[in-house]
DNA sequence: CGGCTGACGACCT
DNA sequence: GAGGTCGCCAGCC
């Protein structure tokens, strides 16, 4: 059965009290340098068909936070919505942590500095 | 209370 | 191969 029907027809949820908690729990095993996506969080979770949810749980997140939410990239590597000022603020994040992040918003070499 | 949007990604035309 | 659609939708007009 494939991910996507197992989510639709699955007895047990994911999203839930406790769900940004462990968004946050996992990101912050994340070690500096390296970066992360959306799916690969939701599917440690369970299911990549949470990434959405993901994406909500980083979203309200408080300005400051502990919470290492600028080493998630989509599942191509690109920051947070490129051309935005939170990307900005995510590429002068990384680069601080020894990544490369390009004017188009693309994590270089992405494959080699993702966290699994 | 209904409709729309969205820090995404996989499946289906 | 490139859009369109929907997911366990969840929050915000």
């Amino acid at each position: 059965m494939s991910p996507y029907e197992e989510a639709r027809h699955g007895p047990h949820r994911i999203v839930g009290p406790g769900f940004h908690a462990r968004v946050h729990e996992l990101l912050c095993t994340v070690p500096a340098g390296a970066v992360t996506t959306y799916g690969d969080l939701a599917g440690a979770l369970g299911s990549r068909t949470v990434a959405r949810h993901v994406g909500h749980a980083l979203a309200a997140l408080p300005e400051r936070s502990d919470v290492p939410w600028h080493r998630v990239v989509d599942g191509a590597g690109f920051v947070t919505r490129p051309g935005s000022a939170a990307a900005r603020r995510q590429a002068v994040l990384l680069r601080r942590e020894q990544v490369v992040v390009g004017r188009d918003g693309r994590v270089a070499d992405f494959a080699s500095h993702r966290f699994v």
